[in-house]
DNA sequence: CGTCTATTTGAATGTACTCAAAAGCGGTGG
DNA sequence: CCACCGCTTTTGAGTACATTCAAATAGACG
């Protein structure tokens, strides 16, 4: 696959934004491969090790947990952009706890742990680039954990629609729920009631 | 301040973990400013600025946020061996969220971030040992936010007394209930449902 | 059109909350 | 050493809110 099949804000990223020049950026995206998801289709359950790292090319996919209960609780949503791994696995080599799961039909690009350790020795720009990304990851969990815990369900509600309306385009209310840690019975009273007044 | 009067394990992370040698171990100690804090004061407060990281050598402290409500919510507890900073005002110089108070008298080793970035640049086995600090951070966070939305009280609970029964010694229950994400009266009645059964 | 899933609505229940007050505990100073 | 004060924890009573179970409606897709 050659650089420019790649997503514009793909090429940008690595090109324009991280230095990186046309030799470099083609060896980098040889590495990648392309997989497709369905709509419903799996890309990660619990119990299973994570290898690689993917690169949201299309779609949108939801990454939850299943607690004792057999409850689901959705961590976070990822759209095109964003990069997507159960971290702990993928460090540390053990089988992961979560899953992720498409909701709509998705394109990935895949780069596994050993080329991606490879280009961070060939490609010195590779760590500098992985390292912001971590601390960004790092910072949305620390912010997530805070928003979790703030304010009524109510608030949590308004703030999302308020700040992230497209995700209420594209996942079904029976998600949001679950990412507002409420049940679906409860989100459609409290939409009932907001809009009545 | 001399490298031999640092604690045994930031000394050990260093030198053995990390294979500093002594001259090197002996530059990066030079940097550090101690600092004690009584218990009840503050590290941090909402909308100061982090410009340095803290590496807890004695004692306890709580990171908290309070919500639109003026409710604190304990995002999590640090203990020796931790190292405190918001890390959002630290890497984007903007006023930061989260308080820190010491839980008991604390001493603690400062660095500034300036100083911090130098070292880096001189030793470069700093850069490494942050990437993966920062990941175990990471993954830590993530974990606590599987942990916060699962289950009930009364196994978050169960959970953390199983897990680091040391807690429990070192932090009063307020606190503990804020952790869990509940009332302290609620705490109270759940630890008494527990032990009657 | 029919089936399957998602969303809404209803009614009853339960759990955690609030407000309020009592009891317990630790530290300070007389 | 004891008495007092402040803070933490517990207990009580009433309330609010999300949950559960159940069923009806609405939407999506073949």
């Amino acid at each position: 696959m050659k650089g420019r099949d790649f997503p514009p804000l793909f090429i940008d990223l690595f090109t324009k934004t991280m230095g990186m020049d046309e030799q470099e950026f083609e060896l980098f995206c040889s590495h990648f491969r392309e997989m497709t998801l369905r709509k419903k289709d799996y890309y990660l359950k619990e119990g299973s090790i994570t290898n690689a790292k993917a690169y949201v090319k299309k779609g949108c996919s939801r990454t939850f947990v299943i607690d004792e209960n057999g409850k689901e609780h959705i961590l976070f949503f990822a759209f095109e952009d964003w990069w997507l791994a159960d971290f702990e696995s993928y460090h540390s080599g053990n089988p992961g706890k979560q899953y992720v799961q498409a909701l709509e039909d998705m394109e990935l690009l895949v780069i596994s742990k050993q080329d991606f350790a490879k280009m961070e020795t060939e490609i010195s720009k590779m760590r500098l680039w992985y390292e912001v990304k971590q601390r960004k990851m790092n910072i949305a969990m620390i912010n997530r954990l805070s928003e979790v815990k703030s304010g009524t369900s109510e608030e949590r509600y308004c703030k999302l629609l308020d700040k992230h309306p497209e995700i209420f385009q594209r996942v079904p209310l029976q998600y949001i729920a679950s990412y507002l840690d409420i049940e679906p019975q409860s989100l459609s009273r409290l939409r009932n009631r907001i809009t009545h007044k």
